[in-house]
Order: structure tokens, then sequence, then C-alpha cells
DNA sequence: TCGATCATGATTAGGAAG
DNA sequence: CTTCCTAATCATGATCGA
């Protein structure tokens, strides 16, 4: 039965679906089968809407009506765009869905008492810009100096470097410089990248050869032809503008458990159709143009932005990028607590009725100074026991606890989170991280790198009727396990996990987690993906077949809006590393496909 | 040397106001 | 449209004490 599991088990997933036929269905269950196809093309399956005369578009409004959408909502859909931009008002109208749905914001603050709702207006009335200290006045557009620094260097062996930097030989890199000599460092990539996949196929289809020289082939020849259109089409007038991927609101991705979206077919790009499936992860809020880098990188596929507060108490904006299914996903159980009164219900005590965080911000790797906590008690047992304290205070200490992720353990006593509690909040098994010699420091840095448990397992909850009997999965950048607790708590066996990590600390986590859980299969700890090569990955892969998954989140050091020093963007010291994630992928790719 | 502690803004996006 | 404000953000490096 396991033998050849990979092939039966990919016997019911379509890879080879044709695009014209990728549509978006309604989630509404069965009864309705009425179809929207992504590019202003309404598609009815059943033939009942045909014909019915209506004021507008009216098989669309029938289509939309089929979908769940109330009648007013479509109209109102309808009249703010274009009548004839199906795409437009559908976007519309998930919109409208998902913000009609939400209910975080506004549902879960407790009491709706006379004036809560109206919070806005009476900050913006009773505003009052006397603050205790900082008035700092930004000098803003200063100076616009443009760091000359590199340009000491040759640009070709600039060139050069960053491209081994990225991970490439320079035999590759400059190989590719003679032959683009003036490309950019995007289309010499694009050109390495097309050279190692003809590589590839060459060491499977024709292994004799010496791997030296480029030869040429019909493959080969099709994705250098691409690279070049993709050339072409930057070399001409069409402004970069155009392809600056912008982030969703609200950032649901295709869905979550709590707002389920109309969307549940997508088209993916030819190149990035499994197998393995992938699953790539990265901070949403990135510099400008880094998420339109690695959507390039990985097959033009769209990222999918989700906030994990829709899963969690705390918020965790991420860029997902994978050719997983999208339809039928679930949850894991029991649904993690999803405000912080439910997450911490202790603080609830000590929570003022002025502080109306209902969420958590993103956990990071490090947390608010003791000095910072004991200077806002000593402020706030200054004012009155009887009255709430003046409203530049409040403003304060809000605008602290939103930075520093406070929440009240006492009677005007703020605190960090603890291990514990952050371990917690991220769909961790308690004292994952905890023992072993592990500092308190690391426990925070590991923690703070890491997945969400819930949001990654409801991702790639359609693996498991795709593997009932389990996966291989190949874990870069494992940090922690993330990926590996998530479909562990998903009940999908683990059979092989090829996982590469770093930092011993981490690794240690991972194994002892391993061995504790009581896992049936191998793993295989590596720690520098720089060292996956082709032929380690190909013992690894002939040995138990291959690799169903492939997870990574590569670093974000260099991207994290928290980083003071270093922003450096994806071309940063750690957030280069990410381009180790498609070569290694596209490796394995192919490997996969000679192993067919 | 290790671990704990703490000070250190800029880059985005979005909305309101002009 | 521009300008100004609010808001969020998987961090790094120096220092100190054990």
């Amino acid at each position: 039965m396991d033998g050849n599991a990979s092939d039966g088990d990919y016997g019911d997933i379509d890879w080879d679906t044709e695009d014209e036929l990728e549509i978006q269905g309604g989630i509404v269950p069965s009864s309705c089968a009425n179809v929207v196809a992504p590019n202003a093309e309404a598609v009815v399956t059943n033939g009942e809407a045909s014909s019915s005369a209506g004021p507008l578009n009216s098989k669309l409004v029938q289509d939309l009506l089929g979908m769940g959408f109330s009648e007013q909502m479509i109209a109102k859909a309808i009249k703010e765009n274009e009548e004839t931009n199906t795409e437009l008002i559908v976007e519309s109208l998930l919109t409208y869905k998902a913000l009609e749905e939400s209910p975080d914001e506004l549902n879960s603050v407790p009491q709706q008492q006379h004036s809560i709702d109206n919070g806005v207006g009476q900050l913006s009335s009773d505003y009052d810009d006397n603050f205790l200290d900082d008035l700092s006045e930004p000098l803003s557009g200063s100076d616009s100096e443009i760091d000359e620094i590199t340009s000491s260097l040759p640009k070709y062996d600039k060139i050069l470097l960053s491209l081994a930097n990225m991970g490439y030989s320079i035999e590759e890199a400059s190989a590719a410089m003679d032959r683009c000599p003036e490309a950019s460092i995007l289309e010499l990539t694009d050109f390495i990248r097309a050279a190692q996949m003809a590589k590839a196929d060459d060491i499977f289809f024709e292994e004799e050869k010496p791997k030296l020289s480029l030869n040429e082939g019909l493959k080969k020849r099709k994705l250098y032809e691409l690279a070049m259109r993709k050339t072409k089409k930057r070399k001409g007038m069409l402004t970069e503008e155009d392809e600056v991927i912008r982030l969703p609101n609200p950032m649901i991705g295709f869905g979550t458990p709590t707002h389920s979206l109309v969307v549940t077919h997508r088209m993916l790009p030819d190149e990035a159709i499994g197998p393995p499936f992938f699953y790539y992860e990265n901070v949403a809020l990135a510099p400008k143009g880094v998420w339109d880098t690695i959507s390039r990188f990985l097959y033009d596929v769209e990222p999918e932005f989700v906030d994990s507060k829709y899963f969690c108490a705390a918020a965790r904006k991420r860029g997902y990028i994978h050719n997983l299914p999208i339809n039928n996903r679930f949850p894991l159980l029991p649904l993690p607590p999803r405000t912080i009164n439910d997450a911490l219900p202790l603080t609830k005590r000590w929570w003022p009725q002025w502080d109306k965080r209902t969420k958590l911000n993103c956990l990071q790797t490090g947390i608010g100074s003791a000095k910072l906590t004991d200077g806002i008690r000593k402020a706030l047992e200054k004012c009155r026991d009887d009255h709430e304290p003046p409203l530049d205070v409040q403003k304060c200490v809000i605008e602290q606890c939103r930075r520093w992720n406070l929440v009240w353990v006492g009677k005007n006593k703020l605190a960090p989170l603890e291990p514990d509690e952050v371990e917690m909040l991220l769909g961790f098994p308690r004292n994952h991280t905890r023992g072993g010699g592990i500092s308190r420091t690391d426990r925070y840095k590991s923690l703070g790198n890491s997945f969400q448990v819930d949001t990654v397992a409801y991702h790639l909850s359609v693996l498991k009727d795709i593997f009932p009997n389990g996966l291989n999965m190949l874990s870069l950048f494992s940090g922690i396990g993330g990926a590996e607790v998530a479909l562990h708590r998903l009940g999908i066996p683990l059979k092989n996990v090829v996982s590469v990590e770093i930092s011993e600390v981490n690794r240690d986590i991972v194994r002892s987690w391993w061995e504790q859980t009581n896992q049936k299969g191998n793993l295989i700890h590596l720690a520098d993906v720089q060292q996956l090569n082709g032929d380690l990955l190909e013992q690894f892969m002939s040995s138990f077949g291959g690799f169903d998954l492939v997870v990574g989140g590569s670093p974000c050091n260099n991207l994290a809006g928290s980083n003071r020093v270093s922003r450096d963007g994806l071309q940063g010291e750690h957030s280069s590393l990410f381009y180790q994630y498609p070569r290694i992928l596209n490796l394995v790719k192919f490997i996969m496909k000679g192993q067919q």
C-alpha cells in the first residue's frame, strides 16, 4: 500500500487542470452551482438563470445572488463599479461580506454601553496635543543623500558579488553575465534559473553529458525565451507601478475559518504546478518591491496575505506563496482564543476601561523594558484613584502598550508577555521551547521568528485528504518547527522530514518535540541551506521517493520594520537566503520529474 | 563568555483634511 | 491632487553583571 504512495496519493489531484477551466466558485455548498469566471466572464452551470429578463445584467445578478450575496450588496457593488467589470464587482462584494462578517472589532467588545461605539469621535474632539515630553518635530525632507558606498567597486564585480550572495556559484554568475552583458540582476537571475533548470534536465535526461557546458535543449530554449520575454516586458514602457503587489484589506487571503470567502479556486501558472507542493512565507510589510521579486522567483504565483489576528489573539501579517488547493480548508480544533480576554483571562481583572485593545500586535523577538512598565506604573499611581487618568496620559500609555504588546497584570501594572504565553498564542504546545538549556532570551527570539501554527495549519489542511498515509517534507528554515507542528496537529503523519535550520537551539527544540510526540517517521537535520545541493537532494529523494511538500519561511531580518539597523531588503545579509528557496525548490521539482 | 537588559527610527500604508 | 496624521512592525548592537 505504502509502496508507491506518492503516485497513488496524487490520484485525485488534477495537476494538469487547464487554465480555462479554473474558476471561482461559491461557498454556498452544493445547492448552488453558479460560478463566475475571474476574467469578466460569467458562467452559469445550471441553466436555470439563463433567460430571466431584468433591468441590469440579469445573468450577472443571478449569479451573484446564487453566490449568497444580498440584493442590496449587489446593487451597491454594481453601482460602485463599472457594470461590465465583473471582477471588480465580485471583489467589492467580497470586501463587503468580509466587513460584514468581521466580528472582532465590533462584537467582541463585551459591554456596548452608551457611548462606546463613538470612541473615535470622542478621541478626536477631546484631542489634546499637550503631550508629556515628546513633541519631537521631525524635519521632513531634509536631505536626499544617495549612498555611493558601493560605487567604488567595478560594476562587474558588484553584480558578481550580489549574485554570489544570492547563492549562485561564481561560474554560474559569470557565465550568465557573459551571455547577457547588459542585463540587470533580476534578468541575470532569471537567466541562471533557466540555466539551472536546463542543467537539471540534462542531468536526468542525458546522464552522460559533462556538466560544464550550457547545453541547448527544448526546455532550456523555452525557459530562455521566457526570461527574455520578461526582459523585453521590463524594457518596454510598462510602468513598474503596474506590477506592484498591494496588500488586501481586510488581510484574509483566500479566506479564514470565520471569514469564508467565495474564492475556492484560482489560476496557477503552469510552472507552479507540482509536484511537489510548496509553501513559502515571509513578512507582509516588507519594503516596496520585495514581494514582487519573491513572487517572480516563485513562478509568479500571487501571494496570499493573511493576518493571524483572524486565527488567534495576536496579529501577524504575513504573505504566503504556495501551490496548494484552497478549497475545503479546515481549521485546527479546538479553535484558539481570539481575544486578549479569552487568551489571557487573568488580565481581565486589571484591564482598564480605556484600553480598547481586543487583539495583541505582532509577537516579536524582543520585549519591552522593565523601566518602561515601571515608569508607566509610577505615572498612573499619581493619578486620582477614583478617576481615569487624563487623556494625554492614556494616549501615551496606550501607545506604549501597542508598541510593546504589554498586558495588564496588576493595578496600574503592565508587563510584556511571558514566553509561555507567546507559545500559546502562536499555537505551539506548552513548553515547546522550554528547557534543554535554552535561555529566556533565545526563547523569545525563536518564538518571534516562528509561524502562527493555526494559520499555517489552515492552509496545509487540504493535504490531509491528499496524503492520508502521510507525506515526505523538506522543511527549509525550519525554526522551531511550525510547519511540522501544524501537520502533526492536523493528523497528517510525517514520514520523512528533512529539516534545514541554522540555529542549533532550534534544531534541539524540533528534535525534542519529534521524540516527545512519538513520531514514527525519520527526522533528518541539516544546518545550512547553502550546502543542500542536487547530489544531496537526490540521495534523500531516491531513498524515500521524493518530497511531497517543501515548506519554508526565509529570514526576515532585513525586511522587518522593527529593524532599525539593516533593513536592506532582499539583498540583505540574511534575507538574501530567500534565493536558496527557489533554487532548492527548482532542484526538487526537476528531480521529481526525473523520478517519475 | 553568556544571558539579560535597554536604547535605538524608518518605511510603509491608509485615512482625514486641505 | 497634496499634506499631515495615525499606526504597525518575525530586530540589532552596546553594555553590564555573573
